[in-house]
DNA sequence: CCATGATTTCGATGTTTGTCGAATCAGGGT
DNA sequence: ACCCTGATTCGACAAACATCGAAATCATGG
């Protein structure tokens, strides 16, 4: 349990992660989509929760869409997001100073 | 299961502590620190690892102190850093889908 | 096939951030 | 006292970011 802990590249890969989540809008966002869980939320409802343009929080969607934190899907007229699980359980687990210890051991694809 | 999930100041507080994990440099060096885990690591040690000079990286841990994820203490010529567990876990709880659905219970005072 | 509403892209702008070199602070030894 | 080494603060600068309004894209309904 010494040494490496996390290489150059593993860490740029991470902090996009969490640098997605560093700004409040971002993560009330991401709070308000994982609060369906399993379920997926309108960004027409998103819109209407916050003061900020939607402009604003469209940029900001995509932030956490590159970061692979939340996936979007047209269905009609409006554009539905939902979490990836995996990606946040990824992030959570590097958290736990255990895992830390232990190295990285996760993957999760981030939007090309 | 629904509804308010973040309030905008909770959000606030919450990420200022992932924003301090949103740079490969500092991600790499809270891992450095917490990797001793119970033991603490001395700057001396991490400014080595890195190719960025002694100010930046000075920079870098003074952030992770303000979030509230490290402790610093100087013993003698030397500074040691160690993380503050408690911190860390409020962050990784929060990204447990099912933590962000059930409301926010987490505090860790942010360092004066 | 145009009008309307929903969402994203485009430019622009003011602020924040990462980085450095130089200066400064804090102890320890000589 | 003096210097030497480790660490932080200061001042500056380019790059990245949040935010907006306007324009463009997309889908549906008359």
């Amino acid at each position: 349990m010494v040494a490496e802990s996390l290489t150059e590249t593993d860490a740029v890969g991470l902090a996009k992660g969490f640098k997605a989540l560093g700004d409040p809008a971002r993560l009330r966002l991401l709070s308000m989509i994982a609060a369906r869980a399993g379920d997926e939320v309108c960004v027409c409802e998103l819109t209407d929760a916050f003061t900020q343009s939607a402009p604003t929080i469209s940029h900001h969607l995509k932030v956490l869409r590159d970061a692979g934190l939340v996936t979007s899907e047209r269905r009609g007229t409006w554009v539905y997001y939902r979490v990836v699980p995996s990606a946040l359980a990824a992030l959570s687990r590097l958290l736990d100073t255990s895992a830390m210890t232990t190295g990285v051991n996760m993957e999760w694809t981030t939007a090309p």
